[in-house]
DNA sequence: TATTGTTATACTCTATAACTATA
DNA sequence: TATAGTTATAGAGTATAACAATA
């Protein structure tokens, strides 16, 4: 609830309405003071923009984190990578074999733990990837220009934790 | 990628690996340099604490949503309700359903649009909602615990046009 | 016994399309 | 013709549980 009580106006309209109303004549009340508000409309809004600037290349944010992670550091095993990104293990199986139906990721069985796959980049999928990050760094630029040079920066720092 | 092209060790490992390493030793690479890597994990930090924060009255982020705007706007129709929180139209049928229910929300037939519904809390709604919002402010005290109290209100400020 | 990868199930959420009854 | 609410379907994403192979 915060400091945002004020905007409890819970205007009345005439009867049982339901009339026409413009959406930003519709109060949030209480929702204004939740953070987990805001983040959600944002994120959604940063995630929109993800998927149509690498929309000519068909990866979407997460297959995007994962090739990310194999590619900086290849070899590693499944489990590592769903937890550094905090994907359910059982999710990212069939992440992965879109990827690598696609020749962009590789399973290969280690010798170390027979259970076990290391992961890796094919050359093909070094060769997209670095398309990949030409286009998210375009994305990135979209979300510079929606919220301000500084507070994207400022949004990095407070949220640092998070990663 | 932003400036954060230092991070790319790209480390290997002795041979094909799949070595056990902890999650704090695996680079992210170019996912540091991106807001909405950290906007995400944030965003499922947050719900997670407000899903667990009000476990006990069994009420989610999106229909603490829409009963908040419901109880301040009396009235609303549901496509008024649906494209002020970004709901599909379709989903909010199966949301308003299990909140009628529950015997928090009615949806009244309008008077003036007889295609459409007026919606309502019930009495038993007004009074859930005032313990929800008691919650919910637990909630954010736990979000401002976390990033602290002036970087939550940054991050409001940044974020208020998303709203 | 515990862990890795896999398969399976269920539920939430998003995105559409089509239908009905109204407007 | 268009709109409000509804129904249905399909694909992501999340959360579990259980299994085989291996540690």
């Amino acid at each position: 609830m915060t400091a945002s009580a004020a905007q409890t106006s819970s205007r009345k309209r005439a009867g049982n309405g339901a009339a026409r109303i413009d959406a930003d004549e519709i109060g949030l009340d209480a929702l204004v003071g939740h953070a987990g508000y805001a983040v959600r409309r944002f994120q959604i809004w940063i995630f929109q923009d993800f998927i149509r600037t690498l929309g000519e290349v068909d990866i979407r944010p997460t297959q995007y984190s994962v090739l990310t992670v194999i590619g900086a550091n290849p070899g590693l095993s499944q489990m590592a990578v769903a937890n550094r990104l905090g994907i359910e293990r059982a999710r990212l199986v069939h992440l992965l074999d879109s990827l690598e139906q696609r020749r962009l990721v590789k399973r290969i069985k280690s010798k170390t733990d027979r259970r076990a796959h290391a992961l890796h980049l094919t050359a093909q999928g070094e060769t997209a990837l670095a398309k990949f990050k030409r286009l998210a760094a375009e994305h990135e630029r979209n979300v510079e220009a929606k919220i301000g040079r500084e507070n994207r920066q400022r949004l990095l720092q407070i949220l640092a934790d998070f990663t």
